[in-house]
DNA sequence: TCATTTGGTAAACGAACGTTTACCAAAAGT
DNA sequence: ACTTTTGGTAAACGTTCGTTTACCAAATGA
């Protein structure tokens, strides 16, 4: 079966995350399906290459969600007069769902943590981790904002500082999430950042604008 | 000599930062200074009293931090009228000294990375990396917010949700650090971060407080 | 039906691991 | 001056590592 493959995957990615890379043996993935290590050869050539089948298989998974997330198109028809409220409520629907994807999703969780342990040991590392987590997200955060601040949605700022005063709590919250106990908690003061900084910074919560 | 002593720590400590624990062998941190495996356990009983003692030097490094902040004492006999400024810019450069410290000491920087890789190991190191740099600042800022909204040096607003807000951007850029090319821009997107957070919540930077 | 492929076991491989031992030169103590 | 301690080397210990090999039963295919 091509199964036991996906098990092998899965149960190492575990493993990964916990542990780190070198710190897993061959035998502890065996051990965990309950096969002997010799059997995890006939599906993979050899233990690096375990690994960079979970790297490719993000990969994937990334280009679905982006695939799936791009272009929804059905907003774009608004009238102007609404348009900033679309445009900040799709930004905070976005948000939770990254949020939700990083923590609560098996394999991307996994797969963050596991990132977060090999960051230091080779510069692709550092830079996967940086594009999938840090100066990515933060990133595309600016090219919005500085999208939304030139519509006059948001008040004029630096982009690259407000990317940085939004996504950086997503990012400390994610990262709290693993040995939270209270994890309701976390997405209620995840909510409660994203309403106090849209309330800061979109024009129209003081005053409204008119068409 | 203890010298050697103190060079096989630190040389330790460079090592797991970059590797992790598990990845790093004695011969590897022998082979730093130069010398044999053999006589690294002269110093120490075995790898892991390595590790330990770098865990305990920290303590102490973060004791002896804690005594020199500890009540300056010298500017609470100031007038009414510029306290919040005082103790503004106490935060400030509170947060830039933490900043530096995390990122730019030797130690500390190691410290960090090599926490960064073991937090998922054990309750304890998830624990130590949680009040080291994530819940731990978050609840002292909170704290510290709290008690200034109290004496009406901040705008009213949920302390814990303003700790979050001024802490998790000194998070990320501390987190962003090793690996950036351009430290300099780090440094000013943290500066402008608490130049804003002052801004936006501090009372006083629209209407001035009569005493 | 019989050859082949698949997915498994058990054992062995050499290398590397953390640790211990036997030994030694130089420094320190008395 | 002689003993002890200190800090080092080199080699060996038993274990575990990642990987390979020989073998096998069941599924697959012609």
């Amino acid at each position: 079966m091509t199964d036991t493959k996906e098990k092998i995957l899965m149960a190492a990615l575990r493993l990964f995350a916990r542990e780190g890379y070198e710190a897993v043996s061959v035998s502890d993935i065996a051990g965990e399906l309950g096969i002997t290590k010799g059997a995890l050869y006939k599906h993979y050539k050899n233990k690096r290459d375990i690994f960079d089948s979970i790297v490719a298989r993000m990969f994937q998974v990334d280009a679905e969600r982006s695939r799936q997330y791009e272009v929804p198109e059905e907003q774009f028809d608004q009238s102007p007069e609404t348009y900033e409220d679309v445009s900040l409520e799709n930004i905070r629907r976005f948000t939770l769902a990254q949020f939700v994807f990083w923590t609560v999703d098996d394999f991307a969780s996994h797969f963050r943590k596991m990132l977060t342990l090999e960051q230091y040991r080779s510069a692709e590392m550092a830079e996967l981790y940086n594009s999938c987590l840090v100066a990515g997200p933060v990133a595309y955060m600016e090219d919005i904002f500085r999208e939304m601040s030139k519509k006059g949605v948001l008040r004029e700022a630096d982009p690259k500082q407000l990317a940085l005063a939004y996504y950086a709590p997503l990012y400390l919250l994610i990262g709290m999430w693993d040995q939270a106990d209270d994890k309701a908690a976390l997405t209620t003061l995840l909510e409660g950042h994203i309403a106090r900084f849209i309330q800061m910074n979109a024009v129209g919560t003081e005053e409204r604008k008119g068409p």
